[in-house]
DNA sequence: GCCGTAGGTTACGCTCGCGTAGGTAGCAGC
DNA sequence: GCTGCTACCTACGCGAGCGTAACCTACGGC
């Protein structure tokens, strides 16, 4: 038996690899962070294209260039890598939301929301379609949650508040997360695939109508940090 | 047609249990269009249930006192029986929409539009998931569109007539078509788990944040069709 | 009463994908 | 140069689940 293993690293990269889309993988060595992070990004995007049950870890493991024990080293398995990889997706979300509100007028943080989010959606589209998409189990599990709706509960406390300053009932908070929420979340989904109108219009549009409702609609809505004339 | 069918038939009825989770199949011999309504039944409180991947063949079988052959016979397949589930729920969800439209301002037709929507959530809770759901394949097969997504193109046309007649850009109906739709549908989705107001109220609220937008809500929206008082 | 057919069954083959056992290559540090 | 650790591999066990082949059975027509 041959012991030279080194000449399986040169003859590996011309290897008869998976199917279409492949690149050569260079099968480089990392330290146990650098995998770690790698199969984070591998998953992610993998996930958000597939979906949980669609992906499966040796596609994942193929993808990031090793074998399989490598991702179950790291993870657990296949659920152990989507549930870190969701927590780190809700919470870059919501980062990206809450870092983006510099205060002012109940109008002015809608529309830093919207366009925080819709920053959110553009820069990390991968990680918004995982959000989007049902969980793994979680859905098939007793009562029927997703991802967005959990988020959507975030919401409602800024909403509450919100509505006590204005002489709304806080109870009926969380209706309106769900209803804002959703109109934001199948609004972004779309704009991924039509990317027809930039940020910033898409924005207007979607505080145009959460903001001025149906009667009371601009034609061509701007928002207010903007300068530009759009439609 | 006098038959002893007669008792296979008393008999069949009970095998209509819907609600529970298991029993002893009653191994009902139905005739072939009795099987597929069945199966048809089965299936979608299953899809809705566990989603399409979550869902085997032999469980939806076994759910209707049948072996797997059956299923293949009637449907050819998984993917057949999901199929005709889908569509059957489109077009059950889309005449609910339309029939509820008796006309009128455009907002009496919101106010219709949102009850029927919402009826349909309630009656057919089971479809109404399955249409949240993302389908098998689509989503896994190039660009992301969920059923909804499609159904919010649907809506397009309504939106895009009235925008002419209001003055506004037609070719920005898809955008407020999903900003509406999602705002509906993820509403639907959190109203199905915590059923907690009625459904006049649900719709009340909606139309509220859809036609007088967050800067113009009523504390205690009704519907124009409603003589009660709520809150 | 016989028999064709609709409705159904049991029993398999096969693939995919999860998870694991057990071994190998390089890079410390003494 | 041996020891040992970290990163990684090949190779398998195994169950779930799709789909099929082949056989069974009761009913209703003639």
């Amino acid at each position: 038996m041959p012991s030279r293993r080194d000449l399986t690293l040169v003859a590996a990269d011309v290897g008869l690899k998976a199917p279409k889309k492949k690149a050569p993988p260079p099968r480089t060595r990392m330290t146990g962070k650098e995998r770690r992070e790698q199969l984070l990004d591998v998953g992610r995007s993998l996930f958000a294209e597939k979906g949980y049950e669609g992906t499966s870890v040796e596609e994942i493991a193929s993808r990031a260039g090793v074998s399989k024990p490598v991702v179950y080293e790291h993870f657990g398995g296949k659920e152990g890598l989507y549930a870190v990889v969701v927590d780190r997706e809700v919470s870059r979300m919501l980062g990206t939301v809450t870092e983006g509100l510099s205060g002012g007028t109940a109008r002015e943080l809608l529309e830093q929301a919207a366009m925080a989010l819709l920053s959110y959606v553009e820069n990390d589209s991968d990680g918004f379609r995982i959000l989007v998409r049902d969980s793994p189990v979680a859905s098939a599990s007793g009562t029927f949650a997703s991802l967005i709706s959990d988020i959507a509960g975030q919401v409602e406390h800024i909403l509450g508040r919100e509505f006590k300053t204005r002489g709304f009932d806080p109870q009926l908070a969380p209706m309106y997360s769900q209803m804002l929420v959703g109109m934001v979340a199948l609004t972004g989904q779309w704009w991924l695939d039509a990317q027809k109108p930039d940020r910033e219009v898409v924005a207007a549009h979607l505080v145009n109508l959460a903001w001025n409702g149906l009667s009371g609609m601009e034609a061509r809505p701007r928002l207010s940090s903007d300068k530009r004339d759009r439609t």
